[in-house]
DNA sequence: GCCAAAACTTAACTTATGATAGTGATTCGG
DNA sequence: CCGAATCACTATCATAAGTTAAGTTTTGGC
């Protein structure tokens, strides 16, 4: 039930044998969402803890307007909060697709950390991969031009959605609307229309129905200023840690 | 030496007499820095612990161009790496004013996390509070006009600047050039300008000298829809945590 | 397989922001 | 105290992006 959560904690950190049974035998409720339905509603107290095991959601911030703000996507594998201490979030969480979210008794979670210190290791690693690629994203939307914006934002999903089996080198299963590609970014449907069009008359990206290829991916990466080392370089360099 | 940092975590945290006094007694190593001067080099990796005691400090990226994009500010009591589990930063930092560096060995760091549970605790708040900061930014990002996206940026510069002394509920003493905060925003400096004329015309600021006021503090704050809980709350709500 | 809703696309027009270039006011090192 | 930077500010012009309002295609429920 959890594979794409142990499969994620593995490509930071080797697990033993015995931390991956460890988590195996977790006990899980799965619940299942429709698109558009609150996984988490913001500010509301924190429960179990929750790990998006097939689907993808949106991590969202209410605005003044009722509207809301998107800060990002969360994937299979993807944690509700990765350091699990906060009481309640400051956010909500919302279903793109039709998800599947695995539910662990807090305690149990806690206990699991505490006897098993490598998977602490494994998860304190996991959130500063979510730390830099937050920092990559404020760089990224410190750039000027939209097009360059969203070609970085694109490449990142590529990465990311490869990860999790939605893709490969060069294309992955876009389940996100450009509503959603344009909330993100900070800028208008229209507007960010007229961005595809223009990455797709540059011939960096191509869209069959719901997938997107990338006829020349380093040609993209080249164009978008993307290097995708922050998001997989983690299980290379491996740096020592306090036990 | 290190009492900006202990005012911070114990807003964040109380601490007993026994923690403060084993932070007062780390042995650190102060070091001055110009402005401009960098306090760590993008990926230098590692050495002590630092912590700006006196001054104010950026964060940065550097972009393909040569830019460099300036991704938040760090205050005094703030540390280089909230964690402390990365071998190296993936970004640098860099004085804006001339700044007081406490350096402390690392493994004597590491110890005192290791012994007083308390202050893991705290430092693990900090890491809170800045993920926190860094998810409003990215809201706020996604806001369309320049003008609220400044204005969001004064108030909360306001409350953080107020923490360590160096403002009030209605000034602070501003040590940015319009061109960091262009930057920050990621719009060109002439724009920031323009910006800061339109909020001085709405009566929202004034500038005297580098003392930057606000004449109607809630006003600004409805005009940014910026609403400060997130940056002091963490001391009231007090969650329980695993020791 | 049909219909309604959602998503994508295009166009016309307006506005916000960028680029460049210059001026005067401060700050700061020597 | 002076001169050189740095910084704040203005003006002009070019362009990226927002808004509104269509039309078209795709999707999904029944």
């Amino acid at each position: 039930m959890l594979s794409a959560l142990i499969q994620k904690l593995e490509s930071l950190e080797p697990l033993s044998d015995d931390a991956q049974s460890r988590l195996r035998k977790l006990p899980v409720r799965v619940v299942n969402f429709a698109p558009r339905e609150d996984l988490v509603r913001e500010s509301e107290p924190r429960g179990d803890v929750r790990i998006l095991i097939e689907g993808v959601a949106s991590r969202y911030k209410a605005l003044d307007g009722g509207h809301q703000a998107i800060l990002g996507f969360l994937l299979p594998g993807d944690i509700d909060e990765t350091d699990a201490f906060a009481d309640r979030l400051d956010h909500g969480i919302a279903a793109v697709t039709a998800s599947k979210v695995a539910q662990v008794p807090r305690l149990m979670f806690d206990q699991l950390l505490l006897d098993i210190p490598e998977i602490g290791r494994a998860f304190r690693r996991m959130a500063r991969l979510e730390e830099s690629i937050r920092r990559i994203w404020l760089a990224n939307m410190g750039q000027r031009v939209a097009d360059k914006q969203a070609a970085h934002l694109l490449c990142e999903l590529r990465v990311r959605f490869a990860a999790v089996g939605m893709g490969g080198v060069d294309w992955f299963t876009n389940p996100l609307t450009q509503e959603h590609l344009a909330n993100v970014l900070g800028i208008s449907a229209v507007h960010m229309n007229r961005v595809m069009q223009h990455l797709r008359e540059l011939g960096l990206i191509k869209i069959e129905g719901h997938t997107l290829r990338f006829p020349a991916p380093a040609k993209m990466d080249r164009y978008a200023d993307f290097d995708g080392g922050y998001l997989n370089s983690a299980a290379h360099e491996r740096p020592r840690e306090r036990q």
